[in-house]
DNA sequence: TATTTTATTTAGATTAATCTAAAAATATCG
DNA sequence: CGATATTTTTAGATTAATCTAAATAAAATA
């Protein structure tokens, strides 16, 4: 197994190269972990060393097939935890980030199994975000950002790209919360916020920002 | 908070002086802990510092109040996992245990007393070991050995006093699981053996050795 | 009680993860 | 294209937890 530092720099990797094929660079992962890029360096050494990344000095990194592998298992393990946390103990989808940031290096490959089984195998966590299968497939729904939506466009709010507690309680208190319908009634021009109708009742404006950050299903 | 390694500390050293009011030794805790006792006695010193321990050279060591509470509570999110591990994903009994290990460091007083009330604010653990209140009272049961009752004597299985999976596994096998209610029949004088009544139905002998490791309520 | 044995502590190293400061490589821009 | 800025790496320390080997204290025993 793994440490559980090493963990968590295979999973910052990971999450920074999703979207983009680019190479990771040494201080995108020195922030996402909040370390020094010397520290990172050292650990890269390590983790190329084992052959979980793909590392050339001064090229930034890649996770090789292993890597990506390891780095699924944990964000399996994070989201299940995240879902067991929200539906079984009660929690809001804004508090239980950080439980499941410590629950996901508990290392049972049967116990997530049972844990999984026992929620009856969710495909998303509280934030919409997919969680893998056992065999570390994802499958990633067609989301579409709010501010890359038209007038007169509808669809459902099935994810969010921040997962600040600040950010959550917003869309909480807007309203904008994960299945909620929403239809563009208008995009002002001005200071490109947007208009919208929310479960085809209550009429709001949210800023770009915020559109930026709901991800929707058409 | 307490490191991963201190919460362990703290641990043996609980269950090292549960029982005997004596002081426990460097040598005990290093079997324990599975570690030298130049290792524990470089530990001690630190806990001490931190007034966790009353510790005096070359004297051994005893838990302060302080000590008590953190050991307590680990203990109470330990038998809490294995509830939840037994009761809700269908572990048995005798796999539970390094799960529970690893589970018993994650910290958030919310989460275990949320996780508390949703076993049912269980008051033992699968193996029948007292789970701590939030306060952290234990509410011990006044439990016998098999191996101190008399002939005609009664009781139920409520606790062992041995939980590796091995011995779990036999108690299975020989039907003795918590609950179940025995009468001594006949005590062996040779070798110190048993016979006994297991559900008013099976007759069956058991040695002095696992007579020692199976505690009734009488 | 003196001697031997056992237990404990100290001294000095090691490993993992981190840091700061300096050096080296790469990227940017006038 | 060359100077400057930025990024990354190296060098050398630090901290937590561990170890082995040696020294010291306590306990057992003859």
């Amino acid at each position: 197994m793994h440490s559980f530092t090493e963990e968590n720099y295979l999973k910052a990797i990971y999450h920074l190269s999703e979207g983009n094929t680019m190479a990771v660079s040494t201080n995108q992962i020195a922030e996402m972990t909040n370390t020094k890029a010397a520290s990172v360096t050292d650990m890269l050494k390590k983790l190329a060393e084992k052959k979980l990344i793909n590392y050339i000095k001064y090229q930034g990194v890649t996770l090789t097939s292993t890597g990506v592998n390891a780095a699924v298992n944990i964000i399996r393990k994070h989201r299940l935890w995240e879902v067991f946390l929200v539906e079984k103990l009660g929690f809001k989808w804004d508090e239980v980030h950080d439980i499941a940031e410590e629950l996901e290096h508990i290392n049972s490959e049967t116990l997530i199994n049972r844990l999984d089984d026992f929620l009856g195998n969710p495909v998303a966590d509280p934030h919409g975000d997919p969680i893998p299968d056992r065999s570390g497939l994802i499958k990633h729904k067609k989301l579409v950002k709010i501010s890359e939506m038209q007038t007169g466009e509808s669809g459902t709010v099935s994810g969010v790209n921040e997962h600040s507690s600040v950010f959550l309680k917003l869309l909480e208190k807007l309203g904008l919360t994960l299945g909620t319908k929403i239809i563009i009634s208008e995009l002002i021009e001005f200071d490109g916020s947007i208009m919208l109708t929310i479960d085809q009742k209550t009429e709001r404006t949210i800023s770009r920002e915020v559109a930026k950050n709901i991800l929707v299903i058409l």
